[in-house]
DNA sequence: TGTGCCATGTAATGCGTTACATGATTGG
DNA sequence: CCAATCATGTAACGCATTACATGGCACA
């Protein structure tokens, strides 16, 4: 049950209404976590009867209301007893890689199809991270030891991106031949 | 629902029963896809009545008699066409990632003993992944085309892992500074 | 007038995890 | 004698996806 330690996360940082996590989940913390809006709308929801959170309903000139929730003292205390809790492995469940492995099933064009489609969003998203990097790398030496941890998911986002276009050359290159 | 696709992908290549299953996922397809025994014999279960498989008993010298289950034709229809079909990105979920996000709230040793494990997983499945790419690469040529597809998704792994370790590293070094 | 963004939700269904449950055999 | 491996499952619960639902504003 992680979401809910995700967004604690992200609400430790600023408030944030349920549109704004999406957002946020959407844009620069794509690598790291992904929830479409009903999961986040829910788990603000019971977060919320847990006492984790609280909001306030902000009115806005020309744009609905919305709820900006943030952390309770439980919802600090919360965090911080996860973060010292050891993980166990992630797991891995790549589609993609089971189709390739049943790819003899399919036609050499389809693959180089699903291939390239491939390597094309991992190479947008290693774009956009590449330009976050560049503005980390611009910003002043405060701010970059305040930003340092956030970095370093950062830097994962790249490395893992930069290993899929690798791979993903490797497997176009067998397709081609 | 993948992990239906993910068996009759190992089917296809040879009959098993689900503890075959669960050890194959275990071992040497551990990158591309995990599931529980619960989750397997569930699967089985439901693809058996959707007709997708058959099964025979085999009895067993000194041990327990196990469920041999094969493809039927329907299956094999199936796979092909989920082959065919164009998947959507898989999406990210990195717990470690939050945790290191929100790791101001953690001690620095704390961090540093979580991404050493992190670190020391990730070595022992590189180490796995390369033993089992000897194997390949010591194999005949007529082997090596017959697992052209299964090589490459090793490649996924051996690369990947690889990028673990490179990010551990800058990780612990910086936890280190 | 239609598309897309802002902003929030409910309901049904499907997938995954945890806990519980059994029982023989092999090796140290 | 104890732990591990082989082999199979059920039940309860929690998390994720898909489909459905609403409604104003901005821009072309």
């Amino acid at each position: 049950m992680s979401l809910k330690h995700a967004i604690l996360t992200l609400l430790e940082t600023e408030e944030s209404s349920g549109y704004d996590l999406l957002k946020q989940f959407q844009s620069r913390l794509g690598y790291f976590w992904n929830a479409s809006h009903q999961q986040i709308y829910a788990q603000l929801k019971s977060m919320h009867s847990e006492q984790l959170i609280d909001f306030h309903v902000e009115a806005q000139a020309n744009k609905p209301d919305k709820k900006v929730y943030t952390l309770t003292q439980a919802g600090r205390d919360a965090l911080s007893e996860w973060v010292q809790q050891p993980l166990k492995l992630g797991k891995v469940n790549d589609a993609l890689l089971v189709k390739l492995y049943a790819g003899h099933l399919a036609d050499k064009d389809q693959l180089l199809e699903e291939m390239t489609n491939y390597r094309d969003n991992h190479q947008r998203m290693l774009n956009t991270f590449l330009a976050i990097e560049e503005e980390y790398k611009n910003s002043s030496a405060k701010e970059k030891k305040n930003l340092a941890l956030p970095y370093l998911t950062l830097r994962r986002g790249i490395i893992g991106e930069q290993a899929c276009l690798d791979w993903a050359d490797e497997v176009i290159d067998f397709l081609h031949s």
